[in-house]
This record gives C-alpha cells, structure tokens and sequence, in this order.
RNA sequence: GGAGGAGUGGCCGAGUGGUUGAAGGCAGCGGUCUUGAAAACCGCCAGGCGCAAGUCUCGGGGGUUCGAAUCCCUCCUCCUCCGCCA
C-alpha cells in the first residue's frame, strides 16, 4: 500500500517514479479522493466538536423538562447530520481503500524505466555457460530415462503442469532443499521456519496478493482460504499487526514449502516439464528490517540465492527488472538467471525483491527506532534460495553426460550419498 | 460437530450509558539521590488525521440513543469442556 501522504508532499517525484512501471500512470484520482476526504472529516470535526460541547450539558440537574426535551431536539439534529457525513467519509473511504489496494508499489529510483524484460538491465553474471559437446537432452526426457521424474503418473493423478518425482528423483528434491535451508542458516544467518500452507485471506492481502491477483491462486470452497503461491505469505505474515523494537530488527527467516499457482495467465506456455507447474518445491527468504537498512539487506539476501548457485556451479546472471516488469509490490527486483545448456537461453530461478514498506502497510508491522520513539513501518524483502524444481531442471541440463547418465554436483553428494544417477536399465 | 467463556494502549489489566481516550501495574524515557550503579522518590509516556482548535480509534461491521469501550445484531479470532481423529 502506498502512503499517500508521501505522494501529495512530492508528486512530481512520486509520479516519475511511477512512470517507469506505466507511462500513462495517475494519481489524479488519488487527490481527489484525498481532497474529497479532508473535507468531509473537516465538517464533521467542527460538527461533532458543536455535539459533544452542547451535550456536556444535558445531565444538569438544573434543566426543566421543557428545556431538557428542546436540547434534545436540537442535539437530534445535529446527531443526524454527523450521520450524514459519517455515511459520505465512509463512502469515500471505500473508494479510496479500493484506490489503494489496487495500486501498485512505486519503483526505487534505480528501477530502469521500461515495459517488458527486453529493458531489464544486466548487473552481473557469474560461471561460464557450459556448452555440451553432445547433443543435450531436454529435463524432462532425460529425467523420465533415469525414472527420476514421471509426468504420466502426475498427468493421471492432477492433470497437465504436475511434476512426480521417483526414487533419487525425489531424493533430489529433499536434499536440494536440505542443502539450501543449511546454507542459511548455517552460514547466512536465517532463522528455519516451518508455516502453513493453507492461508486465511487478510494473509494473503498482506502480501498483495489480494485483491487484485485472486484468479492466480487456489482458494478452498467453502472455508475461503487460499494455498500458498510462495512462503513469503505466511512467513511475512508471521509479524502481521506486531510492534517490533529497533533492536529487533533485523529479522532473517527462511522456510521451504510447496507453492500452488494455478497459471492463469500462461496457457499453452511451458506446459512440459518443471519450467512451469501448479505446484513446486521452494526455500524462500523473508527479511524484515529498519527502513534505512532495506537497501543493503537487498544486496546481501540477493548475494545469500548467488551463493547456492555458486556452490552448485551453476552458471548465472544478475538482471535488475525495470518498471514494467516489476512486480505488484516491489519497489526493485533482481531476477537470477540460470543457464540452460539444452534449451540455450537463461531461466529465472530466483527473483529477490524489496518491498520496502508497502507490505508492512497492508499488513500493519511496525517498529520503534529507539525506545519512546514513534513507530514506523518495517521495510520487507524476500527472495527465492531457490525454487528447487527449477534447480533440479537446472542441475539435469548442466550435468547430464554423453552416455545419459547425470552426476551430483559436489555439494550436494553429502546429502545425495551418490555421486551421479545412471538409468536403472 | 455440541456447550460455554473471552477479545481494551508495547505488555498485563480496571472499567456495564454522560469531564473514560480510557484507573492501576510492568516495560520505556527524563530527573532527584549516589563516587558510580541498584533501590527509593518525582515527572513524561497509544496511534491516525489536522497549521491549530479539534476529531477519530477499546477485534471488524451494523444498530439503539441527545450521548456507547459499556446495550442489541452480525462476522472474525482465541480459550475451556465434550465428541471425533493423524
């Protein structure tokens, strides 16, 4: 949510900004809706200040019935018309809560200005992309040849963009998310959390996922309640309504859970394979820190996903998303991208966002600078470290062999306790 | 699923129709005292809107009334007991 304050005192600013998400971006509305307010609330100040005062008066003792039943007539009055106005500043309020609600965060001034990802910007990349000296073959196929992955069975039980895994197949998957889970919290300084995945809908509207997005998650008939398209719901939402103090901060929580996405809005695309599933495996990281702090914490939760990738040795590169690309709640957003070999193009594995304060807003998570000091809001970031089935895709594009077989990368032998998967043939 | 109980400031907790935006306590901040600290004592101390006067907020929403934290309706959440169950 924005702070609306924060635009009227410096709208140009405000709508530069904003123009780097939507060229034709307003807040005209905004103003009005404002304006409209101010006023209301006015004339019902000085109105409710006339009631209150004229009332003190109506428990004398002194006053006759005559006197006490024209009061009361003229308190009447009054009384109606606070109601009236009551009635208009809620109406507005509606409308202005639903401006709010419905509008997206305003990008960091280093957000590059543009509409799709052709103007996102590149940061940095790390690892040479490998190149095979044989014709790859794509994840899926290769996965269903080492009977690692078997989408039929999936397709059977749930339907198109449904992964199963079999044997060392769903062994990676635990020992990915083993591996990365240890890594922050062993060396990055995460807390572990384990959270519901079923969560109720003001978690959801804390995030931003609600209103506005509710055709791209599952919800529950007849509880209303919504599965979890990442952690960061019910890991931000852990602090919802809380005061924090200063020496709280920062916060560091990591969580690996399922994550269901229904795909709205990519029909026919990537149907085939773990690119793009309803549901898939992910360790999330949520921080929550003092405003002037969110902007290395960035840095650094952005460096914590580089790291696995690092240690895994897979090839990567740092974009920074401009406007258009950004999501509905970021203020500024690194995607990581992952190289793939067999499909010769780079694939987002990881994207680490801050928030700034427009999810601590909606969610209502504050803190005091210094003990006595006035609260103000947090600043949130997450990001993913990372998504696992994108990993696994990751890992069989970058270490399959020749002969079909696919090896563990060193790191993660300790957890795999094999050192490469061979078809069982 | 059935039956009860409860939601008040950072925390605990008084308050059942009229100077209660809210007693008291804890925590916090400032001070007195002390070589320093502790203890003791004194003062301050909810948030939003507004330049201010002021006004709004006692889980959310609606209602009754001249007037609601307080009465009524409704929803939400939590707790206890019974039933069921991994």
């Amino acid at each position: 949510m924005l702070d609306p304050k924060q635009i009227i005192n410096d709208l140009d600013a405000a709508l530069e900004q904003m123009r780097k998400r939507d060229p034709n971006a307003s807040f005209d509305e905004l103003l009005t809706l404002h304006e409209k307010r101010r006023q209301l609330v006015g004339e019902h100040n000085d109105l409710r200040h006339k009631q209150r005062t004229l009332s003190k008066g109506f428990g004398d003792k002194g006053l006759s019935d005559e006197e006490r039943s024209t009061l009361r007539a003229e308190l009447k009055v009054m009384s109606d018309g606070v109601k009236d106005l009551d009635d208009g500043i809620k109406a507005v309020e509606v409308e202005l809560n639903d401006w709010l609600m419905n509008t997206p965060n305003l990008p960091d001034p280093s957000t590059p200005a543009g509409q799709t990802e052709d103007d996102n910007v590149l940061i940095r990349s790390w690892g040479t992309p490998r190149e095979h000296d044989f014709e790859g073959q794509d994840h899926d196929a290769l996965g269903e040849a080492l009977g690692i992955l078997d989408f039929d069975a999936a397709a059977r039980i749930s339907g198109a963009r449904f992964a199963l895994y079999r044997g060392l197949g769903a062994r990676l998957e635990r020992a990915l998310a083993s591996f990365m889970l240890d890594m922050h919290t062993d060396s990055h300084g995460y807390e572990e959390v384990l959270t519901p995945f079923l969560v109720r809908r003001e978690a959801m509207i804390g995030t931003g996922q609600l209103p506005k997005f509710e055709d791209d998650a599952f919800r529950t008939e007849p509880d209303d309640m919504f599965l979890i398209p990442t952690a960061e719901v019910s890991v931000t939402n852990i602090l919802r309504e809380q005061m924090l103090a200063g020496t709280d901060l920062p916060i560091k929580f990591t969580a690996f859970s399922p994550c269901f996405r229904r795909e709205a809005g990519s029909y026919g695309r990537d149907v085939r394979g773990l690119t793009r599933t309803h549901q898939f495996q992910k360790v999330e990281m949520v921080q929550f820190t003092r405003e002037e702090d969110s902007e290395a914490a960035h840095e650094a939760l952005t460096g914590h996903a580089e790291a696995i990738l690092q240690a895994l040795n897979l090839p990567y590169r740092v974009m920074q998303l401009c406007g258009g690309d950004l999501g509905f709640g970021a203020a500024k957003c690194y995607d990581i991208e992952v190289w793939l070999p067999v499909q010769q193009c780079w694939r987002e594995i990881s994207s680490c966002s801050n928030y700034r304060d427009f999810q601590a807003r909606r969610a209502d998570i504050r803190y005091r600078p210094e003990p006595g000091a006035k609260p103000r809001f947090v600043h949130t970031l997450n990001g993913s470290g990372l998504a696992i089935g994108r990993t696994v895709m990751a890992l069989i594009e970058n270490y399959q062999t020749a002969d079909g077989r696919l090896l563990i990368p060193d790191a993660l032998q300790p957890y795999m306790r094999v050192s490469e998967i061979a078809p069982s043939a």
